[in-house]
RNA sequence: GGGAGAUUAGCUCAGCUGGUUCAGAGCAUCUGCCUUACAAGCAGAGGGUCACUGGUUCGAACCCAGUAUCUCCCA
């Protein structure tokens, strides 16, 4: 049978994920074996695969494959959050190209549709990961709105509104006037982006005459409202006239919200205004001028116009100095009645209006250019407008505390661990978590509203119905249709901060049980969740709450935070920026396996990957060399009447492999996955194909030995074993070839046992890294002396070491070509040398050495170590240094000094010689 | 503005407790090879003031201070 030149990943990637599949390997149920547990990071339902998800499926994958091989009950728990936001988007627009209207429909025939999108479109992301070969346990796939997780986080709701953290409030919130809903702090991107500021005059109230008004700073500033007035400071204050206080804000629409003018106490520029009322221009309403040290000197003109309805600062100013909140803005992002003028308008509209207003009126003083940064909603990507609104919080006060020691005190560890300061950081100022979203898409808020205004909080009609008997007898007739329910949903991770015991054990939280069924018993805590930096706080860190809060427990032990994945020049890879390729193609291209090492090639925890389409050539090119070394072994005949000429490579091999083995496991655990794949990539390429299998390949269209076989065989299937995790596709493909032996039906590289480290003997490493320094030499001999590979050399050996170059003698002559090797107690004159180690080799060519060349060779080398020497030597006739160092480092300066002066002494004598 | 991190070969990155595992790896480049497993390959080679300036030390890529540049987070 002819086997193909190149390795084909598509014959070989469905077949196995289907055989993978049917023969039930990654499912987990629980049994006595040690579980390993990760819960996928649920992507979003609407959701395609994008190269970020690539990296952290990859990671994750990589894991799980390792621990099922390392004989634990490994279970990756999959699944997709609803993300409110983004499908109610999907559906609305879905709803646009039939005709239809959101607000046509009731809340029920709006949630048919979305549902009935979620199933035909939802989902695919989960298609596209067993592309990847990604072995999650499908049967426990979970939709953060299944029935049963819906229950779970409404019982979950009612739980901490009876305790007293979830609570109804008029809070600054972050309104998105495109989504017309609240999103959260976390969803808000901060974007630099040019502005105007505007400089806004407003006249002081009852100045009395004599003093003269002075607008805004010192110089440059004032001399602009001089030239204005045509006046001179000092006319100012001669002449009796108006004075005004100016102010500058890039949100001049927002004046007739504003309640005060602050000034900083200790500017005296301001001091004779304290106590006095100013007017807002154009609607002449008289606000106070209140003092705040809050206010900073030097930033504008140094008084600032204090909007409580309109920004989170001025809010909290406000509470502060006890101002009215005037609102005069829409949902929608339009002024109402409140502003008197420009109603109806939209903010930016009235943003240029009003400019022209104030012009005209005389109020408008200069407009500058001003950067500044602008939050805009993560979804709808419209200007996110702070907004005083009535919502559902959730305190985070009491449930930060746990969460943050779990990470200090290393029960939680992050990986890397740079990231706990930030999280630190984020615990100790954290802020209630608004977690209502003004949407239909999510599960529906379990408040219910009784005719007067009051709420009870229950989970059916039923119980908010007896609930709201006991809180009103006031009200004999109530009825049970009296109650309206709170028409607003929770925040989407309000469900998927649950995720990793709701997977497990949805009805955990209606507090039945207290321990929770088998699997959450089992499965929780898990052992490491894969994510990125971004969602520290409000997945991770929240999860950790919850997990506290309902199970007593942190829901895993590592988090491994992955960077962002980049293109060459260091941009994040976007679908707006259409630098990111896709990564289905990408699999079709280059092979599932190749695309999973190319990912892993240069991405250490926490650092961004810049992603090149070269790593995965590189992993497809591995992937093609296993399957060459594959083809090279399957070759092969055996003679039974052979005896083993290669005892001394299998020997090396085998202490190689385990010394590779307890690197790699070493790079495991410590979360090292990419120096974990390049230990292996070197195991297998160079030390595998480039050493051993040279080692040891018979002559062109000779046998092999069995024993040189059958330990060759046992050697691959234990690569087969540990690239397995990295490369799962070819692997599988492999280990069922017959080279290997028949296999049962479920004898798969999958659950195939990871090879256990044997002992690691360092002489024999040793001595094979002299031999192939030889070897090396002689190849170089070769190349310099132009001398074709194919022509075999002699090579006579000067042993001044311990080697027993006899016993090399037969790798020595394979992989050098040697017609003979012998071995000489005594230099030979004009023959090519060299020395590997502390011996000294000979070569006698054809066209040997030309004297002039060697002597400066070896002159070259000598003044090296010389200088090599002489360093050493300092080093060791220093007094501090041998007082002070270790002692093992002095050892080792005085082991130098005597290599060194024995290479030098063979160098000299070969200078001699010449 | 506040905080965190980074800066090592052309690129992407290792470098652990300061000392021959200390200047490394992979890729790329260059040279020579279509040598019967693999040109998606083989054999070699070159390439670095470890951002800069000081300090601590017998000894610094590593520790400390400052400077520059970049990234991220927060306001």
């Amino acid at each position: 049978m002819e086997i193909p030149k190149t390795y084909n990943p598509k014959e070989t990637e469905n077949k196995w994920y289907q055989y993978w599949m049917e023969h039930g390997f990654f499912k987990s149920v629980p049994d006595d074996r040690e579980p390993y547990t990760i819960v996928i990071p649920p992507p979003n339902v609407t959701g395609v695969l994008h190269m970020g998800h690539m990296l952290n499926n990859t990671i994750q994958d990589v894991l799980v494959r390792r621990a099922r091989m390392q004989g634990k009950n490994a279970c990756w728990a999959p699944g997709t959050d609803h993300a409110s936001i983004a499908t109610e988007a999907k559906v609305v627009a879905m709803l646009k190209e039939r005709g239809i209207a959101k607000k046509d429909l009731s809340r029920e025939e709006f949630l048919n549709y979305a549902w009935e999108w979620k199933e035909k479109y939802g989902g695919i992301i989960l298609e596209q990961l067993k592309k990847l070969g990604a072995s999650c346990d499908w049967d426990r796939t979970r939709f953060t709105m299944d029935a049963d997780m819906s229950e779970g986080v409404i019982d979950t709701f009612i739980h901490l509104y009876k305790k007293g953290w979830i609570y109804r409030g008029v809070r600054m919130v972050n309104w998105d006037p495109q989504g017309k809903t609240v999103v959260s702090d976390e969803e808000v991107i901060r974007k630099e982006v040019n502005q105007k500021l505007y400089y806004i005059r407003y006249e002081v109230v009852g100045l009395s005459e004599e003093v003269g008004a002075r607008s805004g700073e010192q110089g440059d500033q004032q001399s602009v409202i001089s030239n204005q007035l045509s006046a001179s400071d000092e006319f100012l204050h001669l002449t009796p006239r108006t004075s005004y206080l100016t102010i500058a804000t890039t949100r001049p629409e927002t004046i007739m919200a504003d309640a005060a003018i602050c000034i900083n106490p200790n500017d005296e520029r301001y001091a004779s205004f304290i106590g006095k009322k100013v007017l807002i221009p154009l609607i002449n309403r008289e606000i106070p001028i209140i003092l705040d040290d809050y206010v900073e000197m030097d930033f504008g003109t140094g008084c600032l116009k204090v909007t409580p309805a309109h920004d989170l600062n001025d809010y909290n100013l406000g509470i502060k100095h006890h101002l009215p909140v005037i609102d005069i803005l829409n949902d929608d992002g339009t002024l109402n009645e409140k502003a008197e003028i420009l109603v109806g308008k939209d903010r930016f509209a009235a943003r240029k209006e009003i400019a022209k207003l104030l012009e005209e009126a005389g109020n408008l003083e200069k407009i500058e250019e001003y950067k500044s940064q602008v939050g805009f909603s993560e979804r709808t990507d419209a200007v996110i407008e702070p907004k005083l609104s009535m919502q559902w919080f959730c305190k985070m006060e009491e449930m930060a505390g746990p969460a943050l020691d779990y990470v200090l005190n290393g029960e939680v560890k992050l990986i890397p661990d740079k990231f706990i300061n930030t999280y630190k950081y984020w615990m100790e100022n954290v802020k209630d978590w608004c977690i209502s979203r003004q949407l239909w898409w999510g599960q529906q808020i379990p408040a219910w509203y009784l005719p007067n205004g009051q709420f009870v909080v229950a989970k059916t009609r039923e119980e908010a119905f007896e609930e709201a008997k006991l809180l009103s007898p006031q009200l004999p007739d109530l009825k049970i249709e009296d109650l309206h329910q709170e028409e607003d949903v929770v925040d989407t991770w309000f469900s998927s901060w649950l995720w990793p015991i709701s997977v497990f054990d949805p009805s955990f939280f209606s507090g039945k049980n207290s321990i929770g069924n088998a699997d959450l018993q089992y499965y929780y805590p898990t052992n490491d969740l894969v994510t990125a930096p971004e969602i520290l706080f409000f997945w991770v860190a929240r999860m950790i709450m919850a997990g506290h809060e309902f199970k007593g427990e942190a829901p895993f032990k590592n988090v491994y935070l992955t960077g962002i994945v980049r293109d060459k020049l260091g941009r994040k890879m976007s679908k707006s920026l259409g630098n990111s390729p896709d990564p289905l193609d990408l699999i079709e291209k280059y092979g599932a396996d190749g695309v999973r090492v190319g990912m892993l090639f240069s991405s250490p925890a926490g650092n961004d990957l810049m992603f090149d389409e070269s790593h995965c050539e590189q992993g497809r090119n591995f992937a093609n060399k296993i399957w060459n070394a594959f083809r090279l072994v399957k070759g092969w005949e055996v003679d039974q009447h052979l005896s083993n000429p290669n005892e001394n490579a299998i020997a090396w091999f085998e202490t190689r492999f385990n010394q590779a083995l307890t690197e790699i496991e070493e790079n495991f655990k410590q979360y090292r996955l990419s120096e974990a794949l390049m230990a292996t990539y070197k195991l297998v390429w160079d030390d595998f194909c480039a050493w051993y299998l040279e080692m040891v390949k018979p002559v062109y269209q000779q046998p092999i030995d069995a024993a040189t076989h059958k330990a060759t065989i046992q050697f691959f299937k234990n690569i087969l074993k540990i690239v397995h995790p990295f490369m799962p596709f070819l692997t599988e493909e492999l280990w069922h070839d017959n080279l290997f032996g028949e296999r049962e039906e479920l004898d798969c590289c999958i659950v195939a046992q990871q090879p256990v480290i044997g002992e690691i003997n360092l002489k024999l490493l040793n001595e094979i890294s002299t031999i192939k320094e030889v070897i090396a030499e002689i190849r170089n001999t070769r190349n310099m002396k132009q001398i074709s590979p194919k022509e075999a050399l002699p090579l006579a050996v000067k042993s001044n070491s311990e080697i027993n170059y006899q016993t090399y003698q037969p790798i020595l002559s394979k992989l050098g070509n040697l017609s003979e090797v012998s071995f000489t107690t005594e230099k030979i004159a004009g023959a090519v040398n060299f020395i590997a180690g502390t011996d000294e080799f000979f070569m006698e060519l054809a066209n040997n050495v030309d004297a002039e060349a060697e002597r400066e060779r070896i002159q070259k080398e000598l003044s090296y170590l010389q200088g090599f020497l002489k360093s050493v030597n300092a080093k060791l006739s220093n007094e501090r240094f041998v007082q002070n160092a270790k002692a093992e480092i002095v050892a080792n300066e005085q082991q130098k000094k005597a290599d060194a002066e024995a290479k030098i002494a063979i160098l000299e004598e070969g200078l001699a010689a010449l």
